[in-house]
DNA sequence: ATGCTATCGCTACATGTGTAGTTTTAGTGA
DNA sequence: TCACTAAAACTACACATGTAGCGATAGCAT
């Protein structure tokens, strides 16, 4: 799923300042990090995720650990990191509600299905890591999707004018207020509830 | 702020099961404790919450706090718990839209001024009383706002047959999405332009 | 090959969080 | 006033979290 790495890279090992010396050793321990704290959090929940546990499951020295990573937040950022692809890009099904519900259907994955995201965002409240990694995720899908605004607009189905950013955010907070905040029972129809209504307040003007 | 208690009351001591010894003692300790546990949130933030701050700073004995309030998290549960005055009743100012922004004003309000409500939404990831002391504020408080669509619906401004609770979230769900997991600046206008797109959905027949 | 040094592993320590068991204090009712 | 006992204080412990300093290891350039 990680995007496959150009030879010339940007400086990255993202979670230390640059890798002055990225050799075998460095990325061996940071894979077997990154690999033992998914695994642990898949397998035994958010809860469980401590600096402690991944170093011993991943047989890496805690102090090691801490010092790369300094916090559970930090370890989450890193396993987002590498687990988003670049390349992801906005549904086109070509109409705005469409496109609206395929993206709530994919949020609604991540929530429910996804320990990552959610235990990102948990940790996003203890860690400045977790929140400036969540917050940069948020902001690059909410960018990427103002595509679907403008395709809605130049198809004529909404009014031109209107804010991508409102719409978008007004079509996916429903879904992240009742699965992360009230931590509702799972919904299926949900996403498509909030998709249609958002479009249909975008197709009467609001958001504009 | 707290409401007053009237002189037969229910169990209460809302922390502990029961209060089979309500005298001057324990309500002492309980009332110093909360206090210290507010002047601490105000003076220091969230973060600073421990424990162990609280019990020095209130003169009462860690193990004493330990196990009447157990995690920071019940430590604020039960200090909303005080501050919510049960007397609250939602906005009525004659139109669906200005109830709505009348609201939405107050969950910014809470959300960029009061540090309890934001303090115990990051507790309520670690802490299972905190979390269920939110979602039953929540849902006390969207019970409440029904009224606000039922009157809405009586004055013919939006069609009968609205899911009031989805309406509701759909108008207070992207204040929280901004503010507590976006973490973006604070927008003054935010609250009302909001209120205003979920109401003019509600008028084309969004949320049926 | 070989020296340089970034990075890791190790030890030791400091502090934070939470619990168990016991003693003391002070409301409560007779 | 005084015995009863709920609840607080105290002691002691167990484990989690996080940091400092130092010696060992192994990429990297020559």
């Amino acid at each position: 799923m990680a995007s496959p790495r150009p030879t010339s890279e940007l400086p990255d090992d993202s979670a230390t300042d640059r890798a002055r010396r990225p050799g075998g050793r460095s990325a061996a321990v940071r894979r077997r990090v990154l690999d033992a704290a998914l695994a642990q959090l898949v397998q035994h929940g958010y809860d469980s995720l401590s600096i402690d546990v991944v170093a011993e499951r991943s047989g890496v020295h805690r102090t090691t650990v801490y010092r790369r990573w300094r916090d559970v937040g930090g370890l989450l950022a890193d396993v987002l990191h590498e687990a988003s692809v670049d390349a992801w890009r906005p549904p086109d099904t070509g109409s705005l509600e469409g496109d609206l519900v395929e993206v709530n259907q994919e949020v609604h994955g991540a929530l429910t299905g996804d320990p990552v995201t959610v235990a990102l965002i948990a940790a996003s409240f203890r860690s400045g890591q977790a929140a400036t990694a969540l917050r940069a995720f948020w902001t690059d899908r909410y960018d990427r999707c103002t595509d679907i605004v403008r395709r809605a607009v130049d198809r004529g189905e909404i009014p031109a004018g209107i804010d991508a950013r409102r719409l978008l955010i007004a079509a996916t907070a429903p879904l992240y207020h009742e699965l992360v905040l009230l931590r509702s029972a799972p919904d299926p129809r949900l996403p498509e509830q909030v998709a249609r209504s958002a479009a249909t307040a975008a197709r009467a003007g609001a958001y504009g």
